[in-house]
DNA sequence: CCTACCGATCGGTAGG
DNA sequence: CCTACCGATCGGTAGG
């Protein structure tokens, strides 16, 4: 829950910082710009981006009304830093995901595990908002933006691609690979609608359940 | 494609209808209603409910900025309408297509593609806008009314509930029912975010891939 | 980053 | 169902 945009901003007022000096570092503009997109992450994902107005987003992160104008120069050009934001460290869980496995070399299967347990925890984890955004706000973007992120896009799946054709291969997954992909990034992410982290399930039961529906001869 | 309002109106003043009287029947409100309706679930569905102005409907429909008031309410409740229309027909073409099936006596599998087949067509077949707005834009609608579509769905999935169970009992659907359906029903909504009814892969393409992707042991 | 503001658009309504 | 309209809200900007 972010505290209501007054409280903050007079609390900032009350508690000056360490430093006298009211210089532009001690500003500290970086985190501003961090908080914004928190902030526009949290509320894109639960009300939708034109539900949501950038007054929204200023009182979310603190700010007048006109502020967020000073770190993005729309609130397109803000909702699409969100998905840049979400698949650049999406990338990044994934790519370390693989390498903590690579030294147990697990088998073909132990790898698809480890990538769709990557991809819960990056769909549902903490701070979760920026990849659901990016998945259920794609129309909001515009053409160009789209095709920059589906770059992102092929670079995020590229890993699956030789695991699913192994598991193709072995006669552990039947179905054609290309539709195969598709059906299973839908299980995947369409539980950004239901996932309830308070309810019973974990991510790791959510890994095993879908291990078990997609893939035979499991061990 | 909808024909551009003012060429619709203008036709419809100068062909007058058969009867010469211009009582309310011969409006034909319901028709009126129905085009709201089709008009807004197909903008709802491209552009979401947030961006889709209510003038956008009345062009869409041929009518002037104001008069969608006269058939709804609000805009909300233009947008529930076309939810409860969606799980209303889709709740009918389920029951058909089992109906059509039972004189087949399918096995278990068979039951469950037969189900599948009929989802893929309310949601990706001829007319299929409704479902997913349904889907995509829960949102956007009142506590109150999410719980009265939740009803339906429980309509909707009720079919499913011992298909799936007889699958797990005998092995042929290895995850635990209750995640396995959900993941199941991500696999194939999510479908209505790629597919291309332009492109290679037919509904019963789907099915099979889904069918083969999730069941052990076919035929 | 704030203050003050603008033009545009929007959902909805009164009266016919 | 149309005409004419209203109040509210919104994205964005100038100037500091």
């Amino acid at each position: 829950m972010p505290t209501p945009a007054t409280s903050t901003a007079s609390a900032a007022a009350k508690r000056p910082r360490g430093r006298p000096r009211k210089t532009l570092e001690d500003r500290d503009d970086g985190n501003r710009r961090r908080e914004l997109l928190q902030s526009a992450a949290k509320l894109f994902r639960r009300k939708g981006f034109d539900a949501t107005s950038t007054r929204d987003i200023a009182a979310a992160a603190g700010m007048q009304s006109g502020s967020p104008f000073y770190h993005f120069k729309s609130k397109g050009a803000l909702l699409y830093a969100v998905m840049q934001e979400g698949m650049g460290s999406a990338i990044e869980r994934q790519q370390q995901a693989l390498q903590r496995a690579e030294a147990e070399t697990p088998d073909i299967a132990g790898q698809l595990r480890i990538l769709i347990r990557s991809h819960f925890e990056v769909l549902l984890g903490p701070g979760s908002d920026f990849i659901p955004v990016m998945l259920y706000e794609a129309r909001a973007i515009t053409p160009r933006q789209r095709s920059a992120l589906a770059a992102l896009r092929s670079d995020y799946e590229a890993p699956w691609t030789p695991v699913l054709n192994a598991l193709h291969a072995s006669g552990q997954l039947r179905a054609e690979v290309k539709l195969a992909r598709l059906l299973m990034f839908g299980a995947l992410n369409w539980s950004a609608q239901w996932f309830d982290a308070r309810k019973e399930a974990s991510l790791d039961d959510l890994a095993d359940a879908a291990m078990q529906l997609f893939i035979r001869d499991l061990e």
